[in-house]
DNA sequence: CTGAAAGCGCTTACAG
DNA sequence: CTGAAAGCGCTTACAG
């Protein structure tokens, strides 16, 4: 409780100080700190003593300035869904052995805009960027391609050379979905999807649950209902839907943290689940598991995702300029919400 | 899709391009950005002019190495537990129109250490930092607090000069869940608490829950079990309480989450809810409104927590030196899960 | 293999 | 009120 506040950064030990103590110039101690070719082993194990004893660790505006930050920023559109979390867990764990650190940032939550938030990324120098379920514009995204490396988790664009992608086959797992509800006996089919004019991944479900019900004769119950992201929105529009003429059977949502919002309206409505309404999220995340809950999702691995977002960004950083386009295969993991044992 | 390359960093304005421009010095600039004292309108308004004309944002590296980054570290140890994302949006909204921008980074969940992740803040030259639910001991957040500015979430040491804290009174909350159950009609209560030998919230809320059951003359029914945050522990420790011998009336989980897995545990061995068990949580989470949920908690309003963390953070870095203590009062917030109409 | 010097884009005293 | 110069802590060519 004595001397406050002079010491508040002074004490922050410089690549100069290491240099001195190390006996080398500073340019040397840069060197090391690089793990850059032309060191001798016996300077490298000089300056890394030094450091060591000083206990340094290097500025990364400071570094940022020429070079690298070591940074790389992760954009998600919502913290409540609780998907990212797998995604950020495989982030973090291709992160763990390397020299980047990673920092998020989120978007839609707090009416903060994504783009803003992308610039404010750039801004503050970092290597290289994730975007999770991104509303941008395809050039806008290449716009931000040319700035820093970019890796999109959640948006359809393998064609795109400028920056690399990596999905599930939404289509597919869409397909699946119905498969797993038409083999249990349900027959009419809605789907809850997002209101959103630019998500790929929502169009790629919708299209693959439009494309399965038509080849299974269903064309004509088909039915998507698209709300925004706000529980009150999803409660308005399931509420309307379940208590309208056209009740579904079985309603499949676009992600599981709206499905057991649908879960809540079906329940207090006295809907039981799956004989009056058969329920199917996506994403597989650890509440389907809950027994109160027990739905049935499509599991498109969240944690390779991310594990396969940070390898791809941290290549792009080495300097592959080719695009690399990361395709997960879904599966649909069946639970108490769409099982009918007796059709 | 020509000049590829190239201009991947040209095409960044900087100060000295505005300062040409406007025909005015680098350093007058600077002034109208920090919006310092002693600059003249109109010198002000011609480099703001500049400004948007030329698109100019200012690179926060180089801001940092003199001055300020106006970013803001947030550490927080899971993202998993959705009661961050209320807290999380109450920072946002703190900042919404400020100079600042937020940067998240996760600790435990990935086995990255809590203390490496604060050193990584420092290191990218966070102008503050708030740390929630940190497991720190007090002289390691006092050598944090010298080098930054400093506010925990969740964590009390009311009597430390050297940084913030906001929290809710966690005895109270304790205290009020148990009166809560009494006046339904419960009185063998346990507490499933979290294992942890540094989180000052629980070990408050383990005293208020112990103390209120001893004035109420109900000192022998104490039972406190406490599991690590994983799923897994939380699962078998519930198992065991509900399948031994002392099986409770009544359990008053720590956070929400936890109550939630608890649910499912309960619902699996078939116990009825309120009527087998009743649960109570903590932090008034979305989930708990979910109707196959129903889960009465504490709400110590989390957004309110977040905004005035951001509020106390920007105080410290304009050079308030004197510590401030922020408490809200809690709340038991009743649903189905804890409410016997008769006893 | 090693080092001296310039420079990254800002802010900060200090003159005028 | 305005500006020239130094400097923040690194990395980057470029010599030696």
């Amino acid at each position: 409780m004595a001397e406050a506040k002079p010491e508040k950064k002074n004490d922050r030990v410089t690549i100069r100080e290491v240099a001195e103590d190390a006996g080398v110039s500073v340019a040397a101690v840069s060197k090391v700190l690089r793990e850059a070719y032309g060191v001798s082993e016996s300077l490298r194990s000089k300056v890394r003593a030094s450091m060591n004893k000083l206990n340094y660790r290097p500025l990364a505006s400071a570094r940022g300035m020429r070079g690298q930050t070591y940074t790389l920023g992760l954009v998600l559109p919502d913290i409540r869904n609780p998907f990212f979390a797998d995604i950020l867990a495989g982030v973090n764990s291709a992160l763990e052995r390397t020299q980047y650190q990673l920092m998020m940032g989120t978007s839609h939550s707090q009416g903060l805009a994504e783009e803003a938030l992308v610039e404010a990324m750039i801004d503050r120098q970092m290597d290289g960027i994730i975007m999770i379920g991104t509303t941008e514009y395809m050039d806008r995204l290449g716009s931000i391609a040319k700035q820093k490396p970019l890796v999109t988790i959640g948006h359809h664009a393998e064609t795109s050379q400028l920056f690399d992608t990596v999905n599930n086959d939404d289509q597919l797992g869409a397909r699946l979905v119905v498969k797993h509800l038409l083999a249990n006996g349900f027959r009419n089919i809605a789907m809850l999807s997002l209101a959103s004019t630019t998500s790929t991944i929502l169009s790629e479900r919708e299209l693959g649950y439009r494309r399965e019900m038509i080849e299974n004769g269903l064309g004509e119950n088909i039915n998507i209902i698209r709300a925004p992201q706000t529980l009150r929105e999803v409660q308005i529009a399931a509420r309307r839907l379940l208590e309208g003429p056209s009740k579904p059977e079985a309603l499949f949502c676009w992600t599981d943290f709206i499905a057991l919002e649908v879960i809540s309206v079906a329940t207090e409505l006295g809907l039981r689940i799956p004989q009056d309404l058969a329920i199917v999220g996506y994403d597989n995340t650890m509440y389907c598991d809950f027994a109160q809950n027990g739905l049935t999702s499509v599991d498109q691995s969240g944690e390779l995702l991310g594990l396969q977002s940070a390898r791809l960004v941290i290549e792009r950083i080495r300097g592959r300029a080719e695009a690399e386009h990361f395709v997960v295969t879904p599966r649909v993991v069946a639970r108490s919400s769409s099982k009918r044992s007796a059709v």
